[in-house]
DNA sequence: GCGATCACTCTTGTATACAACAGTGATGGG
DNA sequence: CCCATCACTGTTGTATACAAGAGTGATCGC
């Protein structure tokens, strides 16, 4: 299989999705060149790609960041899902019931998620249903495209979304399909703006300015004193691939 | 300036928007080194962002070549450039005065190039009023996504876009700024759905599919006893930078 | 004459070596 | 005690070397 090649890629993003990476996180080339056994031109390739995908980007000889997007970008990125899923849901010529049942179901399991409060699984489901409303259009181009700005608007979900947050969101998904399963899709995409808006709405904007946010999750374990959206002590696992996120 | 790294990522889609590259066309890494006077290693990663991005592809020790989209990946670029610009049309809160005198202009522009008959600057101007219409809604993100798809359809309008329908197209272009302006945003949304669904009618398909184009194009000149969309003898000029697409 | 085999070439795939620079801590002067 | 300078370390940027496979043409057997 060719696509061994980004095998790197696929798992960089998979723990940047997993809550493994965090924004603003290093990425040392020879570091992961040695995770995976390869030589560091293989993995600077696959950053690369990530780079252009939005996912990482470089400091000039300083090093490779995961992306902590600024106030504005992640407004950007929002705004544009936004535009392009509405799109996508004033595409839609019939409503096959076979897909609303998958998309039930899969609402069904952020359900689940959201009460087991994972926060890395929930937000990542959250994610994927997006993902799965673009698959069922049946363009690998669309599908893409979404699928990368979903990720880039995950990672800042991840970090910056309250946990009430996550429930609303979900409540919105049914109701998108209920509107999807009525065929009134100029409503299923009202429905889609105002969801979109809302999750954007929820993200704490005060805590990803500040650039200091490594150090506070290492000196606030007990809260209180440092503010803290939520600490979730993430990226302590290895890397060590597991390359979940395919498509 | 940082932005050196990528200019012979620019330089070959202007090459390629530009006509001097044609679908299927193979690039070398090496030829392309000695060009830019720079080695493989640079030019190896300008091709894979610009793989990413769905210019050009790799076959395994065989070479890159510029995408030649099969019938189905031609007919999955246009239909996601549909859905998004259908998104951003109905996405418009507020038409700027200024905004619709500019994109006139730009229509201008577009039946100049038409009556020269200048086949490449001709379909590149037709692309960029998409590009131009994204970019007024000042959404980097979204521009991007855009400019990208819009590179990639219009490498397949440059080959088999007849001349005749270039101007209808030019035309259509009026039509949207017309409802555009008048603040009937469905009404734009419904032109615009119906003019990419035109363009696409508009290619040839039945010359894509045929693997042996540059060989007629080489032994048809006459016309006549091969059939041959639009003859164009492309591709003759060298690459020489010219970092004409910029954004 | 025709087809299969083989050697050769061309091109990408991958690793390694070295250059260039940012960041950091030590050192020395005031 | 404080600040500037300097050497050092770590990391990316770039080039080069070599490995591996695809394609091609010649050669050989029939």
């Amino acid at each position: 299989m060719v696509s061994e090649q980004d095998e790197i890629e696929q798992s960089v993003i998979a723990a940047v999705l997993a809550g493994r990476f965090s924004p603003g996180e290093r990425l040392v080339e020879s570091s992961l060149a040695g995770l995976y056994g390869v030589s560091r031109t293989r993995v600077r390739e696959a950053l690369m790609r990530l780079q252009t995908r939005g996912i990482v980007e470089v400091s000039a000889r300083r090093g490779w960041f995961i992306v902590r997007p600024s106030a504005e970008e992640a407004h950007a990125a929002y705004q544009a899902r936004k535009v392009i899923e509405i799109g996508l849901v004033m595409s839609i010529r019939q409503v096959l019931p076979d897909a609303i049942r998958q998309l039930r179901h899969h609402v069904e399991e952020e359900h689940a998620a959201i009460h087991d409060s994972n926060v890395n699984a929930r937000v990542c489901l959250l994610g994927d249903f997006h993902v799965h409303l673009a698959e069922l259009f049946g363009n690998p181009v669309l599908t893409k495209i979404v699928s990368d700005l979903t990720a880039r608007t995950t990672l800042i979900s991840m970090l910056y979304q309250p946990a009430a947050a996550a429930e609303e969101s979900s409540d919105d998904h049914g109701s998108i399909l209920d509107a999807l399963e009525a065929g009134d899709i100029a409503r299923a995409a009202q429905l889609m703006s105002e969801h979109i808006d809302r999750v954007e709405a929820g993200i704490d904007l005060s805590v990803m300015r500040d650039p200091l946010d490594g150090l506070r999750k290492i000196l606030a374990p007990g809260e209180g004193l440092v503010r803290s959206a939520a600490p979730q002590q993430a990226a302590q696992n290895s890397v060590h691939s597991t390359n979940r996120q395919t498509e």
